[in-house]
DNA sequence: CCCTCATGGTGAGGCAACCTCACCATCTCC
DNA sequence: GGAGATGGTGAGGTTGCCTCACCATGAGGG
């Protein structure tokens, strides 16, 4: 128990940082997904429709790579998305294999709200921090992100 | 464009923050989670063997709470740990309707190896912060943890 | 020019990790 | 000594992924 504690000390920094960072994360998505719940949607389905927004017109293998999903995976995301009617196929005129995927007006709509929503599952996580606080944590895992 | 640059800049910091976070611990848990898969397990099992072994003995109705799991999927993941030697089921004493989990021999070795593996899945994401960086990085998301 | 092989999308079927609902055994308490 | 709460689990459903197989189309070589 001692000895537990005291390298706990020695080498404290690592040690529980990607915990701390997790348990962090979880309760963003938490508030996040309940959020998006109320939209009649969900973070799979919120991710992949940002994805098209940036890229359209993209192909569902591409949001596929994106999102680290197979691109069987990417066409279920896309059917809820186009049942919802917040995203539309079109065929592709470059390639009659292929599909491309845009963003309906709807879907801007229910965009725009989740951006809202995203935002403040955020603040209500990160209220507690004081402003410097939040910037430096900000900036932390800015270069985080960068590195690939 | 002009527009989104300049607002982003001016409210920057609480505006992605909770985005950046769920990033950069996803990329924690990805890391984590393949560690895991090569010892035959998963982060839902290991997340229950953890707390299993740290509340010993422990109701599955207790553990449940702990996971943030309804009662019946918490027998599921006991099921599994327990078909692989990690957890014992016994007779709670004291009320014969109630079961104990406890952490076998087996399941405490396969912890200290997980314990290894998120450790090094932390390692490997952090590690291209500076120690100054890692160090205020583990202080706000401990501040943040505190706070319910 | 046509034949082979690669590529884009999707049907079929499977799996993990959750869920609710229903049920039985047991406990508690009046 | 019932009535109702509680602990665990069977049955069956949902979500978000997966692989494998398949078809239509494209692209390059002989």
């Amino acid at each position: 128990m001692r000895v537990q504690r005291h390298l706990r000390y020695v080498c404290s920094v690592t040690d529980q940082t990607g915990d701390l960072l997790m348990a962090a994360a979880r309760r963003v998505r938490r508030e996040y997904a309940a959020a998006l719940a109320e939209f009649g949607t969900t973070p799979s389905q919120s991710r992949a429709l940002r994805v098209i927004a940036a890229d359209a017109p993209v192909r569902p293998s591409v949001l596929a790579e994106s999102l680290h999903i197979a691109p069987r995976s990417a066409t279920e995301v896309v059917d809820a998305l186009e049942q919802h009617g917040w995203v539309r196929r079109s065929p592709d005129p470059t390639d009659r294999r292929a599909t491309t995927l845009a963003v309906t007006d709807e879907g801007h709509l229910l965009l725009a709200r989740i951006g809202a929503a995203r935002r403040e599952a955020g603040e209500r996580v990160l209220g507690a921090l004081g402003d410097r606080d939040r910037r430096t944590l900000d900036r932390i895992l800015r270069t985080l992100g960068e590195q690939q």
